[in-house]
DNA sequence: GTGAAAGCGCTAACAG
DNA sequence: CTGTTAGCGCTTTCAC
């Protein structure tokens, strides 16, 4: 009995008014006298009343709280998203509810039902792979909901993104702006668009610099530190190596860096490395690695403007938005030397 | 209209049955012949049925969610503590709504009365910082919480913390034994708790190895990577400089490595680096850091199975659980050489 | 076993 | 302006 919950009757009663009059109060009800509305106020002060959320949102229809549905709390990458959404929500005194799926589809599914029916407003959902059915299920019911980078395939919905092929194709021109002509490439996961993209960027920017592309420059990876490890190792044994080696991901770039000291190598005197992410460990890193900046926090706060605007004008129509990314130079890219490959061939033909 | 919820008298509706035994059949009761469960649950299944938590919880006085109340998104350490959290409530099928107060007293203050309020059935608490009034607000109450890596001056409530004291005197004991003699310290925040211990366990493990301890060889730090430079540069320039450095947690270790390559030392060679807490970016840096690691991710589970007891039994006594740090050895830390103070001596005496 | 009825705390018409 | 009256969807007695 210690947790007395004083209620809007309670504060009614102490205030001589009925409780109607109170919820008019607590909810900004013009329709109140400034006098009847203070003594109001002053017994709500006195009895520490804080209105029952649950109560609110039963009678009233809305719950005050944002659901924010991400796969994996493991990569520092969703934490930044997060922090966007969090500033952007605090502003408007909204909740934030956290949920995970672990990757696992019939969770996402299950939550997605919980969630549209009752527990929050709207849906964010950080999947990044291609959203399944549920995107349907929200649609039909006409939930509001909006997609962080994830790569649209299919139909259309309320989404934000990155410029993952701009992002790439700078990436890959600055290396080439460097005198590099040789430029190993580590993908992502092909089964994502974004690693698609980046794929694609890297091409457009060889194609632009009529250097000629070559399969046998390109490792597929997955996305994981051991993936950019292997790759680079791959990379190196090609019979006139790269110069310089752009990883889709900055984990993986870190690998590829691991990768290259093992060999005995430079960087970036030897070969230069380009990440993409712009993760924290990135500057923390030596050299610091020159990587490609996702805008991942701005991404989470745009997200969430998409989703409230969604909340005030259901019907206001979809769009979907890409974010600038940028090039952020660092200390592991420097212009093309004499290369160790150079020297390797300059041996041989001696 | 689109979003038409089914509710509990659809379903009994479609049953043949009356919601009150619905309702049942939602809670588990053992009072339903099997027969009738069956055709309800069908029911359930064809219609898509959602329970309503808002309505579960005004009605049954229980919300199925927890709350998390953490200062800051900006560091991974609390990204590591939420994985541990979210992995125990998943096992429960209980949600997490996150509160994040920025750092600002008053908003703390009133999130507790809110969730305390109906939000949440428990509340689990980040706050490094001395807790503040709303821990006695919630005591008051007598609503479930309890703390995470605080550092409990005063009253007695429920928390789990890491072997701060304990971590340290590792650390500088390992530097110790490595035959370091004049070790650096670099404090964090000397207003929090577990600065303090670390610092206690540095001077501790001096004492217990006969080394005097020498203030000109502390130096007061805020946890911020800055503070690791610039520390560092300082420590550097005492007249007999340390051999090794030991920073209250890594990106002030990360700093001071910065620091120390930048006066042309070598990592481990000339100096050697330690650190406290085991991030993920301290075993991508190079060299690799050696460092303590804080279990957080497991602080987290237990806290969350703390707090789960607390539900059952409310009346359990309280505890105070301090998880074990451990000593990660990696690439920073080396025997002490003949170090660049003795050439610095030498040179002198010669 | 199962139905009926009384709320949980609040919002939202609808009267005055 | 303010009181009154229905519910929101569900849990919980209390009867039958």
């Amino acid at each position: 009995m210690t947790n007395q919950k004083t209620t809007i009757v309670d504060v009614a009663a102490k205030a001589g008014v009925s409780f109607g009059t109170v919820s008019r109060v607590i909810n900004n009800d013009v329709h109140v006298r400034p006098a009847t509305r203070e003594r109001v106020l002053q017994a709500m002060e006195q009895l520490g009343f804080v209105a029952n959320r649950q109560a609110r949102s039963l009678a009233g229809g809305k719950t005050g709280a944002i659901g924010l549905l991400v796969p994996d709390l493991g990569t520092g990458y969703i934490g930044e998203i997060i922090r966007g959404i969090d500033a952007e929500l605090t502003l408007q005194e909204l909740d934030l509810i956290l949920y995970t799926t672990h990757r696992t589809a019939s969770k996402e599914a299950n939550y997605v039902a919980n969630l549209a029916q009752g527990m929050v407003d709207g849906l964010l959902l950080v999947l990044p792979r291609n959203p399944a059915d549920y995107v349907g299920t929200l649609t039909q019911r006409n939930f509001p909901f909006v997609l962080i980078d994830h790569q649209g395939t299919g139909k259309e919905c309320p989404a934000v993104g990155a410029t993952n092929w701009q992002g790439a194709f700078d990436a890959a021109e600055h290396l080439l702006k460097l005198g590099h002509r040789r430029i190993g490439f580590i993908t992502g996961s092909m089964d994502l668009g974004c690693a698609q993209d980046r794929l694609a960027g890297y091409r457009a920017a060889l194609r632009t610099h009529h250097v000629p592309y070559t399969e046998e420059l390109v490792y597929e990876g997955t996305f994981f530190q051991p993936d950019g490890f292997t790759g680079a190792l791959a990379l190196l044994d090609v019979p006139d190596p790269p110069t310089a080696i752009f990883a889709s991901n900055d984990v993986m770039a870190m690998g590829a860096m691991d990768a290259i000291r093992q060999r005995g190598l430079r960087i970036p005197d030897d070969i230069a490395v380009l990440g993409f992410d712009d993760i924290p460990q990135a500057e923390m890193v030596r050299p610091a690695l020159t990587t490609i900046q996702q805008p991942l926090e701005k991404m989470g706060r745009v997200a969430t403007q998409m989703l409230l605007d969604l909340l005030e004008a259901p019907e206001s129509k979809i769009q979907r938005i890409e974010l600038p990314t940028k090039l952020i130079i660092r200390d592991s890219c420097c212009p093309r030397q004499g290369s160790y490959a150079d020297a390797h061939n300059a041996a041989y033909s001696a």
